[in-house]
DNA sequence: GGGCGAATATTGTCACAGCAAATACTGTCC
DNA sequence: GGACAGTATTTGCTGTGACAATATTCGCCC
C-alpha cells in the first residue's frame, strides 16, 4: 500500500531527518524567545556578533556576508534594518569608494552582550540539555565541516 | 580584542553551528538540484511523500500539517499551489463538512517517484557521503528526539 | 433545539529571502 | 589615457512563510 522504502530510508535518512527537525524546531524556538527578551531576530543578533568579535568592531559588508548564512542580496537588507535601529552604522572605506564597511555602535555592544547571555540559555533549554556532552561532540565532529571553510 | 568567550562558546556550541550550517547549506544545495530536475520544490516534494506513504494516497489538512515542517497557514497554500499544477486534489471528507482532504493524483504519484529517487542521489551527494556511516548514526541517535514525538 | 465554545480551513497582511539587473568604482591592458 | 573586464554594493521584483483575523461547521450542554 504506502511505500516501505520511503517510510524507512537509507541508512542515513534519520540523521539528516534529525537536522532538518533539530534546526526548524529549535530555531523557531529560540527566536520567538530572542525577539521577545532583546525586541532582535537571530539574522541581527548573528550580524552584531560577527562585528564584535571582529578588530575594531568592523566589517566590510562582503566579509560579514562571508560569515554568515544569509546571501548576498540579504545582508545589505539586514544592515539596513540594525542600522535603523542605532546598533550599526555604515561607514566608507578609505581607499576604496565601492566599499562600506559596517561598525557596530556603543548601543549595539551593549544590546549584544545583554542579549548574547539571555540566548544562550535558550539554547541550552531548546537543545543542549537534550543532549549527552558524549552526543554534543559526536555531532560538532560530524557537522563542523559544513562551517569550516 | 575580540571576545574569546563567544568565539570559542559553550562547550554545545559547535554541534549547533554544526546543525545550523548542514541545514543551510545542504538544504540549499539540494533544493536547487530538485527544482531543476523535476520542477517542484522541496515544500511540494515533502507534501507529496506524505501523501504517496498515506493509506489511500489521501490526508486531511490537518495530518499533512502535523507532518510537515511547514506551519498551519503554510499548508494552505502550498496546497493550493500544488494542487494548481495538478499534482493533488482536494475533496471534502464524508461527515465534516469542515474538513477538506487531499489526495494525490497519478500525475503527482508519478513525479513523485521519479522525483524522490534524483533527490536521494542529491542528498547523498550534498550530505551522506561527506560522514561515515558511524556519525550518520551518532547523528541519528542523538538529534531523533526531535522529530520523534 | 438553541446557544456557545472548540475545531477546521482559508484569507489578509506583512516582512523578508533570493535572484537578477543596475550602479558605482577599480585596476589593467594596449 | 581611454576602453573594458572585474569588484562591491544596492535596488526592483517576486515568491513564500508567519501570524492574526475570519468564516464555517461541529459537538455539547442545558
Amino acid at each position: 500500500m504506502a511505500n516501505e522504502a520511503t517510510s524507512v530510508g537509507p541508512p542515513w535518512f534519520d540523521a539528516w531527518r534529525g537536522i532538518i527537525f533539530a534546526n526548524a524546531k529549535v530555531f523557531r524556538e529560540v527566536e520567538r524567545k530572542l525577539e521577545e527578551h532583546s525586541g532582535i531576530s537571530l539574522a541581527f543578533l548573528d550580524a552584531l556578533s560577527r562585528l564584535y568579535d571582529a578588530p575594531g568592531g568592523r566589517l566590510r559588508m562582503q566579509d560579514l556576508q562571508a560569515r554568515s548564512l544569509f546571501t548576498h542580496s540579504g545582508m545589505t537588507r539586514v544592515v539596513d534594518r540594525i542600522e535603523a535601529v542605532g546598533l550599526v552604522r555604515r561607514e566608507s572605506v578609505p581607499g576604496d569608494r565601492r566599499g562600506v564597511s559596517v561598525l557596530i555602535t556603543e548601543k549595539g555592544k551593549r544590546l549584544y552582550e545583554e542579549s548574547i547571555v539571555r540566548h544562550q540559555v535558550d539554547i541550552e533549554e531548546a537543545f543542549a540539555r537534550r543532549l549527552t556532552p558524549a552526543q554534543h561532540k559526536a555531532v560538532a565532529d560530524a557537522l563542523s565541516q559544513f562551517w569550516q571553510g
